[in-house]
DNA sequence: GTGAAAGCGCTAACAG
DNA sequence: CTGTTAGCGCTTTCAC
């Protein structure tokens, strides 16, 4: 598990001795000023003259020094912080959602404390408890499913609060949501305008991800199409899955002809499945995957998905926020609804 | 870009009034005892009889109390958070070290704040400040580099630091490192074992990409071998890069034999785009990747890389921190370096 | 086992 | 434009 040690070991290891931070009192005996004139030079440059603010910056230079916001938070109430809750980074699309949020956020001077809720029932109340302890001055929740003691915690924090995500519930506050549900009926009809009859899905179990395959599967019926095979896998995807999921429908009776998947990562498993097995794609086999993955794009055949933006889902919910914490723009009141969008590709 | 609002809009939609949140005098008057009883009740309830911290429990309960633990942290000078530098967290390889290290510190009650500091050189002074300010009891940082001004930052935050990825200068104080250079050196004798004679590679231009692939060719030219290619990419490395940079190889007048790429992402599209020219893998061309993702073992063929724990690093890391912040467990001062091994599968 | 006093480092609010 | 005063909500320290 560990190589050798360094056989060389450096000679400025182990942090400084932790002689006593310098505050804003420091800088401001050392310029000559009030702290409070301290702090008008670090947050309200304008209402400073040159003058002073000049010396206070050279003071804040020599003693290199790192304003509390610990401290300063407590005092305006206001941490400059945000918490963000998804399932886990591991996936794309929060990767890139955890990304784009991050980042504009960051602009925008808050610090997001990132929490991973995973897939199992784990206390989410403690993990929100952890989280809003800290005061954060908005949250970002992807995956929903509130208990009720979490939904009221949330509540009573009493912040701007974005979900993300889902789209078919009754938000708490904000919302930039994902209508599953109509992914699962353009699937369908996508497939069925092409002429199949017979389909088959790959479905992980987590609830979205559910409900657009059983959506695809209820739209296919009811255009009188049939269903031969719903393999469901324990979430999170992954091609090994997609894999060992086809390989147990090619035992089947009747063989599908379209295959939808609820990730990219199972349609590329099924796919690279099918064609060991010397299955033509999409002559016998059409797929659509989820995700619109660099991989569905680059891999041979590049395979047809679904596309779904998750750093654009990051942009707009942290411009949702940033709207009510600088009270400036128009205030997004309405749930918002994430386009999505058929990306054909060669396996259909 | 967006689809139409929600026609029918929820009716609890908007946050609480923001009505004073609930604080620890009110659950103290409300429980009959003094402010610090009920802080003993939560943090050491050890030292409060079980009637009374009975009592507490019932009016933090009914307030649905939830403790500022932002004022806790500047009163007892420990935040409780932990900061985390990474490039980008839309690598398999640092999405996996941040989660399992943020698991292993939400357990001990730390709260990771999450910074993405990208690839380019955009403003880690900047970063780290707004870092710092928030007093992080602790720091992650990987992908070093560090400018003198931030080596100076992170010294005298006095907090104990974990550096991590890289191996081969001075630390700062802890370090998980990975011998980038004997990677290249390992995985050249490996395919020198073969009999190959011809190399080529494909790397990202990111630092420690550059270091293995830079390595794996001086090693192969000191057996005597030659580097027919050498492709730089812009990091991050993405599988269409890898397709394009082995496209740009195969028009040259020596084919290489035998190719390392600085990541799985870039061998899966070389290997995908040698396949479309009908070149046969590992007959005519061996491939070994970087990283060990999913892809590598579940992609045909499955294909040789470098196996290298993020999780693993990211669990040791939170180890080596928590042990300096609890002060139990044996002080770990020396350099780590993380174990890695060679894979192989049907590309070589 | 419990409480009272003091203060963490900063900023809001008000003077001047 | 600059300074003073009074906390933010909690924990430390010391007393009982």
């Amino acid at each position: 598990m560990l190589n050798e040690p360094d056989p060389n070991p450096a000679p400025n290891r182990g942090p400084e001795r932790a002689r006593a931070p310098v505050k804003i009192t420091d800088v401001a005996i050392l310029a000559g000023v009030a702290p409070m004139t301290v702090s008008r030079v670090i947050n309200t440059p304008d209402r400073v003259s040159p003058g002073t603010a000049a010396k206070v910056r050279a003071a804040i230079a020599q003693l290199g020094y790192v304003p509390n916001l610990i401290a300063g938070g407590l005092s305006s109430r206001r941490s400059r912080m945000v918490a963000a809750v998804v399932p886990t980074i591991a996936h794309p699309m929060f990767a890139g959602l955890i990304q784009s949020f991050t980042d504009a956020m960051r602009v925008a001077g808050y610090q997001v404390m990132l929490s991973l809720s995973g897939y199992g029932d784990n206390d989410k109340e403690a993990l929100l408890r952890a989280l809003l302890g800290r005061r954060p001055d908005a949250l970002l929740i992807a995956g929903a499913a509130h208990t009720p003691g979490a939904f009221q915690m949330i509540s009573e924090a009493g912040i701007p609060v974005v979900e993300i995500w889902d789209v078919s519930r009754r938000p708490i506050d904000m919302l930039v949501g994902f209508d599953h549900e109509r992914v699962g009926e353009e699937v369908a009809h996508f497939f069925l305008g092409k002429g199949h009859t017979r389909f088959a899905t790959i479905s992980a179990d987590d609830p979205r991800a559910l409900v657009r395959t059983e959506t695809f599967a209820a739209a296919v019926r009811a255009a009188g199409g049939t269903v031969v095979g719903e393999a469901v896998i324990p979430a999170p995807s992954t091609i090994q899955a997609g894999r060992a999921a086809l390989r147990g429908m090619l035992g089947g009776l009747e063989a599908p002809t379209a295959l939808f998947c609820s990730s990219d990562l199972l349609a590329f498993g099924a796919i690279t499945e099918a064609r060991q097995h010397g299955l033509a794609i999409p002559n016998h086999l059409a797929v659509c995957g989820f995700g619109n993955f660099e991989l569905s794009a680059a891999s041979e055949p590049a395979f047809t998905t679904v596309n779904v933006e998750g750093s654009e889902a990051g942009e707009i919910a942290a411009g949702f926020l940033l709207q009510r914490l600088t009270g400036n723009g128009p205030r997004t009141d309405e749930p918002v609804h994430l386009a999505f969008r058929i990306v054909e590709r060669g396996t259909t």
